[in-house]
DNA sequence: GACAAAACAGGACAACCGGTCTGTTTATAA
DNA sequence: TTATAAACAGACCGGTTGTCCTGTTTTGTC
């Protein structure tokens, strides 16, 4: 039996479970989850059909662990990360914004947000879709307001409600997104940030 | 040869058509484009395929009538006419927000945006429904920053750019909603309304 | 080396999807 | 009435979908 977790890798040394997670993250982000078909991912990532059955055993499982491991990972590395080690949770925001607009344009193409993109589709399909979603979000927010916190105990932002600051960046950010991937220009992310030397509250 | 177009009813005096255009708005809003399929919609307009096939010969046709028509009679009826409708145009979306919020509360379910919902799905799947969708975000936004324009006229909201509150109105929205449906709980909505006397820049 | 479990291959299958086809009824115009 | 086209009914088909199942290979442990 198997007392602990084995961890070796077999014959991809990077490991076919991450490579299906790989392929279908993009695929998912590009297409959506009902527009991406398991034959898809199977050829593209070059997997047979035995192997993804048992890594993932259902397409829900694939989608669930692309939302708890790669999207949570997105929001972490591209909000969360950079809005904690900002001077301030106002810088933090506005730098997000700027550095997600100079790459959007930069590769002439938007894709939209991860998180939203999925959790537009799959909030109201299933359950357990929507819950690994809202924990996503609800991590987002905290981060926010807990910076935002820091920074009152440092004598700023005296004037600022934490929650409703995190909620109006997150959902300012969301909805730019949208209007970006629709329009299929990433200008509207600056024109939501307020120009300089306006508050924004 | 039909010279004109015919207008007249034939069973139901509802039209067939209209009824269609119903069922696809609800079940696009509620599942989404690629999860409704139109075996669905058949059934649950009690419908036949000839008939369906008739009048929208494919589920694209399909898709596009209900963008057109009816996703964008909505924006127009929950935003544009309420906003030009306001005092001002700070007034109108805050009026709007609040209605909408309180309506969600209400009837205690969110099922988002219709036009976010399809626009997150269909945007990047074809280039006809990204056009569809990105007119209507483009008039929504237009609506908004003609009445900061008009307001300008008589002397208000001097400092503001019509054109950037505009933007930061609608992806305010779009991004609270896109949370409060995933979050299933309207009250996002109002965290992302300014506390009283706060400007909203 | 022996053995068990995990990792993987690949075919099979039933259900379902969207679209097409042919036929029938109804309304309009001459 | 008669001709014509729109409005509708319902069966049908090829292709695809997600899942399951039976083998085979590889890996880790005694």
């Amino acid at each position: 039996m198997a007392r602990l977790r084995s961890r070796k890798r077999v014959n991809d040394p990077e490991g076919m479970r991450n490579k299906v997670l790989d392929v279908a993250e993009a695929a998912f982000q590009a297409r959506g989850y009902h527009a991406s078909s398991l034959g898809d991912l199977m050829a593209a990532a070059g997997v047979s059909g035995g192997a993804l059955h048992h890594h993932f055993p259902t397409k829900k499982a694939l989608a669930l662990a692309v939302i708890d491991e790669r999207v949570a990972a997105a929001v972490e590395a591209t909000w969360i990360a950079p809005v904690q080690a900002a001077a301030s949770a106002r810088d933090g925001v506005r730098a997000v914004f700027e550095a997600v607009a100079a790459e959007l344009e930069q590769q002439g193409f938007v894709r939209g947000c991860p998180l939203n993109n999925l959790a537009h589709e799959l909030s109201l399909a299933d359950p357990d879709f929507r819950a690994a979603l809202a924990r996503i979000f609800s991590a987002w927010r905290q981060a926010i307001a807990d910076k935002v916190r820091a920074d009152q105990r440092e004598g700023r932002e005296q004037g600022t409600d934490p929650q409703r600051f995190a909620a109006l960046a997150v959902a300012t950010y969301s909805g730019a997104m949208s209007m970006a991937k629709t329009a299929q220009d990433a200008g509207v992310l600056r024109d939501c940030l307020p120009a300089q030397g306006e508050a924004w509250k």
